[in-house]
DNA sequence: CTGAAAGCGCTTACAG
DNA sequence: CTGAAAGCGCTTACAG
């Protein structure tokens, strides 16, 4: 490894100035495509920056214009098959924009306002429900950081602008299927995260259904899901092991019907025969699923996607929709009993 | 959105300096501890940072520096349960060393050396298994950039560090289990993407297996997963419409499994019984699905963390390991008959 | 169309 | 233990 040691010859806007005889601010100009380059110099500064193998400095850049050119995200995790399209869409939109993106999973809140400091060296930032205790979100708000927040409404107080999707709707109309098209009526709510804003939202929904259909809400039947696969499929596990009487499962996402699943199975009872299961999300698995599952389609990269364009809108000073309110599509398959 | 466009005051080190009384050389000492500072000074600029809300500046210190503090990783893609533990074993030892994450998929290559730029800004990059050509990588080496691989052994004439798993005998032991304890003979290999080095190297343990029991090698056999959950499925699909004869399925990795346990559900072929079926990677998912799967444990989260090991100490001007190949084990669950 | 010069906010020898 | 000053590599009015 005699090469590890080797430092890289740094090359510098000064260089390619030199050797294409101008100054550097005509190479910068032409760099940025921000002023005047004539033809031929253009040529000759071309030609300097291959013979070199020129790369502008981003740190040099970024202290010049205040600005990073890159857009932080923070999650709560990075595990789930919810977040990939997720940062997916939003990368899209973002490297379009010649934007990097720096991740952040909450693990290290280090910055004087419970930030990693890295974020305070971002133009702006995407906040993923939970990722961030409000009284956080609030100052960065008050500090003027621009950003947006995902599947989590505005502080009391600020003005954030929020991307989420239908929750409450969606999940009464998934369980609404399931009291009136299959005729279930025990149906057990496998709940995500209560700190989750969209947890809540879905758990209502649930109780929509039953209110609409002159269902009877039964506490007994709201399990703790977690949004989590293990974590569901332990619940249902006791829960079969000391009751019986239910006949369907409304999962607070794809992660947790993936456990509901493996419970059912594992217990003998037979999906959608015995038990209808759906899901939420439309997570790429669930059609992979034995049975199939039905669900509620997210357009999770949409989210991205439309999350990322307002806080390019804020960056810009631009006007941002303050609440977008993503729609969401029922995915009859097989798990339900269609 | 009166709020949009103002800007954040911005708080530099004169000003700490300032309100402290004292030189922005001392704040400096004291910020990156890396001088005397006397007790007194000491208290007084950690109240005049906690007054003034100081966050330095992550590009100017770079400039000084001429480090970035941040390292890149290169993925071929951002999906699939791979790359999550993955990642996260990678941002385990980077951030306890300070360094943050630039995630990037090689789908915008626009740098001199068909790189990101953004890359040439990082204080080293994880290069993930055919995420990038193999001349670009050597023109990096030889640019004296540093970088460790993933799942990928360094190219002819170059001495990149590389961490790897056990990929052809943990493939011959999963066969030969096959084989030997469950008396299979005609095992379908649903390979990899050819491209990439750990698909051929599971390929190679699939027939050393045959080889050892003395089962001929059948080309017919081998047929398309490309690592992912629809491409096996079609592909298992076709070959049931037309080839009846095979008793079991050796998956180049576990989201192909997903869909040759699919593909195999609707073709209403039984699972053990009729066909065995064994992954590889040991993903999370894999023990939730029905039935369990057999599939080899690969220590992703330590490869992560590993790779990022050897990338800090090639940056320190150690010498790293060449070579890492880490131990997998065999993950015996239900989808092969035990 | 082009250049000289100030400035962005840090760090780092060097002197004291 | 502390400070003055140069330097990191860009960008951006301003003047020509």
């Amino acid at each position: 490894m005699t090469r590890s040691n080797s430092q890289v010859i740094s090359i510098t806007i000064r260089d390619v100035a030199r050797r294409a005889g101008v100054s550097v601010a005509t190479v910068s100009r032409f760099l940025n495509a921000n002023g005047p380059v004539a033809q031929d110099t253009r040529q000759r500064l071309e030609q300097a920056m291959l013979d070199l193998n020129y790369v502008p400095k981003a740190a040099a850049r970024s202290l010049a214009t205040r600005q990073s050119r890159m857009i932080g995200i923070f999650l709560s995790s990075i595990y789930g098959d919810f977040f990939t399209p997720l940062i997916s869409g939003i990368e899209e939109v973002t490297a379009a924009a010649g934007f990097d993106l720096l991740i952040s999973t909450a693990n290290q809140l280090n910055g004087p306002q419970d930030l990693p400091m890295a974020m305070f060296n971002t133009d702006g930032m995407l906040v993923f429900a939970d990722s961030l205790p409000v009284n956080t979100i609030q100052r960065c708000y008050e500090l003027g950081l621009h950003m947006v927040l995902i599947q989590q409404s505005a502080p009391h107080g600020t003005l954030i602008p929020s991307v989420t999707i239908e929750n409450r709707q969606a999940s009464r109309q998934v369980v609404s299927h399931l009291i009136e098209v299959h005729g279930r009526k025990r149906i057990v709510m496998m709940a995500g995260p209560s700190s989750h804003e969209d947890a809540q939202l879905r758990t209502l929904g649930y109780k929509d259904a039953l209110h609409a259909a002159g269902l009877k809400y039964d506490p007994q039947l709201v399990l703790t899901g977690g949004f989590d696969r293990q974590i569901a499929e332990a619940s249902l596990k006791q829960f079969i092991a000391q009751n019986w009487d239910f006949d369907a499962v409304f999962t607070g996402d794809d992660d947790a019907a993936v456990g509901v699943l493996a419970a059912l199975s594992k217990a003998g009872i037979q999906v959608p025969e015995e038990v209808s299961v759906v899901g939420f999300d439309n997570q790429l698995l669930s059609a992979y699923l034995v049975p199939p599952l039905t669900t509620v389609n997210v357009p999770i990269n949409q989210v991205g996607q439309t999350a990322a364009r307002q806080l390019l809108c804020l960056m810009r000073g631009e006007h941002p929709n303050l609440v977008t309110v993503l729609p969401t599509e029922l995915v009859l398959r097989h798990s339900c009993g269609c």
